[in-house]
This record gives C-alpha cells, structure tokens and sequence, in this order.
DNA sequence: GTCAATAATATTGTATACAAGAACTACAGA
DNA sequence: TCTGTAGTTCTTGTATACAATATTATTGAC
C-alpha cells in the first residue's frame, strides 16, 4: 500500500494537484492516469485512496474521483484553523525554546529579511516557509507539528496569492521580527496572539484573498 | 473507493482497533479479512489504504499492515493538541455563539448533571462528548468541527481511562459550568483557558494516564 | 546442539478479467 | 425544437491470476 509505485504515483499527484495540473472539478481518469504512469488501474486507485482522506479530491460512488472544488468559505475555514494551530505551535515554543533554538529562528528569520531587501518573492516565499516550519518543529510536538505541516501544505496554493498583496511582504517581515522577539523571552500568550494575527485573513488580506477566488473561478 | 463494501469495512475495521479487537502491533492478515468479510482482497486493501492516513496503522512495504502502537509520548502530544484545538472551538464559539446556541449548550450540560447525579459513568460519558461536539459545531467552523471531531475519535480510547480517575467526573462538571458560563458571556479567551485546561492531561491527570499506558502495555 | 545456507511457503504488489451501474446517444413523439 | 426512452458505450468496483519478495522450514556442516 506504501508501496514503491501507488506511493510515488500518489505523491505526484498530491503535487500536480496543488500545483494546478488538475483543475478543481476536473475528473481523475484511472484508465488515462494509468496509461500516463506506465501501470495498471490497481496502484492509480491505491494512490486515489490516498488522496481521498487529505481533502484533496472526492468520490462519488460509481462515477469516479474528482478534484476537490474548496469554496471560499471553506479556505477562509482553513486558514482560520491554520492560525489557531501557528498559535499553538508560537505558545509551547515560546514555552520551551532553548537558547540555540531561539538562535536557528533568528537565522531564518534573516534569511527572510535578505530576501526582501533584494525583493525576491520567490526566495522570501521559500525562506517564510522555513520559518514557519521551524515555529512548528520548535514546539517540541511532533503530532502537532506534522497536523499544521499538513495544512500549511493544503493552503500552499491560496497563500501564494497573499504574498502579492501590495506591501505584505514587509508588513509580513515585521511581523516575524515581534514573533521572535516573543518567544524568545518566553511570552507564550503574545507568541501565539502575534502568529494568530499573522496567519490569519482579516480585513484587506479578506478582500484580497476573496478576490483572487473569484478571479480564480471565473478566469 | 468509497464503494460500499470498502468504505464499510474501513469504518468497521477502524471501529475495531479503536474498541481494540486487534491489539497495538497486531498485523491485519488481507486474507483473514477478505475471507472473514466475504470479499477479495481488492476491497479490503482498499479499506486498509483509508486506516493509513488516519495514522490507526503504518505499513511497511511486502510486511503488511500493521496496528499502530501509539507511545505514551506520542499519545500526550495528541491530548496537547486536543487541548488546542478545543480551545480554539471554545474561543470562536464564545465570539459567535447566538442565545440559542448558549441555550443548548446548557441543556446538554444538564444531561452531563443528570449521569453525574445518578452515577451513571457510561451516560456521563456519552453527555460529555454531546457537550463537547456541540462547542466544536459552534464554533461556526466546519473544518475546524471535523478535524477536532476526527482527533477527539481518535483519542477515545484514552480518554475513556481518565474518567476512572477519582472525582474525575465531578471536576470535569464543574468546569463544564464554567466553560458554559465564558461563552454565554462572550468572554473568548477565558473559554479557550478553560477547555485547555479542561481537555490537557496534566498533573494528576498526567500521572494517571501514565499509569493506565503502562498497566495496558505490561497486561 | 547450534548455526548457516538453501529450498519451500506464504504474503504482498500488480495486472488482468469480468460484472454492475452510470453517462451518453439516437430516435421517436409531442 | 424539446423531451422522454431505449440501447449502447464507458467507467467503476470486485474477483482472480500472476510475479516478486519476505518468512519459515529443512538440511547439512561443524
């Protein structure tokens, strides 16, 4: 079931989905999936199944898998959700950061802020995830930390269009900077409160988001 | 592939490791269960696929599938982030919840009351996963609902041993009573405090599962 | 008696065959 | 032109067959 081919299969098209390959809505053909990987119908539908629990695709009995069409309700839903997990991760790393581990934070951290002063979005976008994935890893949860990787991954697609909010990238920037600062001293409720804040969509990244939906679905 | 038969049998078989039918390490023989459901094999490695990502069982290529055995670590790290996501229900339902809403949260709460006067750990039991499924619904986030839904399913078995603690039942009512009371008064922070406290696992608590983990590994 | 090597066995992973149901098309009637 | 129906085709869901690998048993040497 993990095996070599429907685990490598289901993968790719985790990936191909969230990249865009396959537009919400659109059917996945076994027979043609199958034909493209060079494979019979059985590791496609082990690979399918795989999807199915991830949210990413649905199943309608005897009519087939389908690419899941999320509505902008449900993306606000999960984002409202994501904040509420980076908060978690922001308290119990606040909580138990080390002096080496606020160090790495730093680190990236910097990373970022290169990023911007050369105004590279793709180079900021990458070290932003980086950043993220070191709050979660930093609170010393496991399960958590793979449960928030999990929706940060899902949200990959809708989060890119954040960035180009006009003048996000350095209000995104200063935000991690109070971030930091946050848990270095150890004040959980303020680590938490600043990451709710920061992963969260309210006023005009709202609009912004909700816009790029629309033009998404009919364009 | 959610065909009838496989998509009952993954429901059934998960239903099972959870009432533990099969024991933490056990292997789940394809063809035991074909043969034992009345069906091939296909349907069931299907269903099995569905148990992998719900991280119930892990497999192991050309070994089988296997029932997880969860650590006590890993077990308290999923009660942390129960904590969390309770608490995130109970801050959103505090900022949402309409008089109706608080209205059946206290009618539920009164059937908590009810088993616990009448000693009835098994109804109280089933109350106080009414109450608590009420405040996810509540918190107006359907995503949110399902994914703290899917974990607190998870952890049933485990939380079913704290209940056996001494008082545990009483003290759980009287913080019911005050979680009920944050959010009729809107007050969101003092709920998400409360039901993190409420749904953690610390102090006696801690030691208490602890305790159980270990009796349940050695007999 | 213990260990190692090899053969036998069993189990998973994949392919193919078949059955049942859904979608589509063609055609007749209004 | 639109609608309803019957028949065809296509696709999924399940069973079975086969291939590859892991496990176990057996045999032989020391």
């Amino acid at each position: 079931m993990e095996s070599s081919r429907s685990d490598q299969i289901a993968s790719l098209l985790e990936e191909q989905i969230l990249t865009g390959r396959f537009a919400p809505g659109a059917r996945l053909d076994e027979v043609s999936l199958a034909e493209e990987h060079q494979v019979s119908r059985t590791p496609i539908r082990e690979a399918l199944q795989r999807l199915l629990l991830s949210g990413l695709v649905e199943h309608t009995p005897r009519r087939g898998v389908f690419v899941r069409q999320a509505s902008a309700v449900e993306i606000m839903e999960m984002f409202e959700v994501m904040a509420e997990l980076e908060a978690a991760c922001g308290r119990l790393s606040a909580m138990r950061s080390s002096e080496e581990a606020v160090e790495r934070l730093r680190h990236v951290n910097a990373g970022c802020r290169e990023a911007l002063k050369n105004g590279d979005a793709d180079a900021y976008y990458e070290e932003n995830g980086a950043f993220h994935h070191l709050i979660y890893a930093q609170s010393g949860n496991r399960f958590l930390e793979n449960e928030t990787a999990r929706l940060h991954r899902r949200l990959k697609p809708y989060r890119r269009m954040q960035l180009h909010l006009r003048g996000r990238m350095q209000q995104s920037m200063d935000e991690h900077d109070g971030i930091v600062d946050a848990i270095a001293k150890g004040k959980a409720e303020v680590a938490a409160e600043l990451l709710r804040g920061h992963v969260g969509v309210q006023g005009e990244k709202f609009h912004h988001l909700l816009q790029q939906l629309r033009l998404d679905k009919t364009g």
